[in-house]
DNA sequence: TCAGTGACCAGAC
DNA sequence: CGTCTGGCCACTG
């Protein structure tokens, strides 16, 4: 089932660190499901991901796409902001700095994850 | 079954 | 910079 996709995403969401963030194909690469990034924004915005940082994570271009399903609007920006994050408006809305701000992941990381999902059979 | 719908993305221009 | 296009794929009515 896919089901084990969401728990990969969950488990991935809480790896980014704090003051960074990363993007949905990037989740959906470390995930091992590369061309699932659609299907990150579905996990997030029907809360299937648990307790972890959604709020951590915006499209390609640093657009907070998902800030409307926050409780309000504005949540995701202050979420951000309070952890250092630079959030610009533009008349797209709200946007990141990722050359800046940007989640670059390490190889560890990666193969920290690998194991993690064969060890939790997911 | 099947068409429509996204918190997406890279490439073309 | 900006817009458009085709590809992507789980989920839904």
């Amino acid at each position: 089932m896919k089901i084990d996709f969401y728990k990969r995403a969950a488990l991935v969401c809480r790896q980014i660190p704090r003051g960074t963030a990363a993007t949905y194909g990037q989740i959906a690469l470390l995930c091992g499901y590369p061309k699932n990034s659609r299907q990150v924004g579905y996990a997030l915005g029907h809360h299937l991901i648990g307790d972890a940082p959604a709020y951590r994570v915006v499209n390609a271009k640093g657009l907070l796409s998902g800030a409307a399903s926050f409780e309000t609007p504005d949540r995701q920006r202050e979420l951000l902001e309070n952890e250092g994050i630079e959030v610009i408006w533009t008349d797209r809305g709200y946007h990141v700095d990722l050359n800046k701000y940007g989640w670059k992941n390490t190889l560890e990381e990666a193969l920290w994850l690998r194991s993690e999902f064969k060890s939790q059979n997911i």
